[in-house]
DNA sequence: AATCTTATTGCGACTAATTGCAAAAGAGAG
DNA sequence: CTCTCTTTTGCAATTAGTCGCAATAAGATT
């Protein structure tokens, strides 16, 4: 509860108007601490009150993500998924062949976000990335 | 020409059928060296026979990236885009204020690709990675 | 509390991409 | 060349997500 209100309050301070919805959308959000698809976020909020749309709780996840409050990412399941950023930051190393995701430490994108702003001064969002490629299990099963 | 030759004998020694819709999209995608969208891709091979359909386009796309050959990139334009692995390696920087995106070198990458398959046994992806943040320009914006 | 301005919502239509399934066709064997 | 087996295709229906626009309602002002 007191975070909801932390991303509540951040959101208003910065010119936002507190709609219902928004706040139901964010407490779903902030009470699940996981990776949510904007349908589940939908369902619970509709358990609460019929007057939901599913547009605006895409439109207010996307309001998160570009306030740099929630993290989205596309796991290959076909939905993306949201998260808040108060969640550990890591990589998500998706299997192309089985679909797997591994989670990965991410201490060695550091020095690559280091090396962006420098260069190119971007300001890259490493939080929650996600990596393609092929695991370790796919990679022996190819090789035998 | 050759090049899409050498595809398709890849394709055809790893048990996958070669098929005049398949050959058409790979020459599509060979010859024009750029990110296309499947829609693109379709159109072209459209423009050379009427008997093509673009869940085709998207399935041998899959494969293409399935079996290593192709990258696909989600550049943020509302459309995935293809292109070969043939093109050289990058990083496209995904400003999330502006939609702008830049191409960055990805020799940083190679720590990371080299930590990824040591700690995990992954082979990441890196060929064409997308990156999200905030560029320059939309940084010094929200600054002044 | 009433009014005003403008952001936000809900709705329906639309787009990109995926899927199930029957029909078509590639490639190997005879 | 024909037959057979299995992959691949085309079609139509479906899904995830977006968009335009009129109606609604935050929040500031008085």
């Amino acid at each position: 509860m007191p975070y909801t209100q932390t991303f509540i309050q951040t959101l208003r301070q910065r010119g936002y108007r507190i709609t219902p919805q928004r706040e139901m959308i964010i407490q779903a959000l902030v009470q699940n601490e996981r990776h949510m698809t904007a349908e589940e976020i939908f369902n619970q909020v509709q358990s609460l009150t019929q007057s939901t749309n599913i547009a605006t709780v895409y439109r207010t996840l996307e309001l998160l993500v570009d306030e740099g409050l929630a993290c989205q990412n596309d796991l290959g399941s076909g939905r993306v998924v949201y998260i808040t950023r108060r969640h550990g930051p890591h990589i998500h190393l998706i299997c192309r062949q089985c679909g797997n995701v591994i989670d990965a430490d991410n201490q060695l994108l550091e020095p690559l976000r280091a090396w962006l702003h420098e260069q190119y001064g971007f300001e890259a969002d490493l939080h929650h990335i996600s990596i393609r490629g092929v695991c370790d299990t796919c990679l022996s099963f190819s090789q035998s």
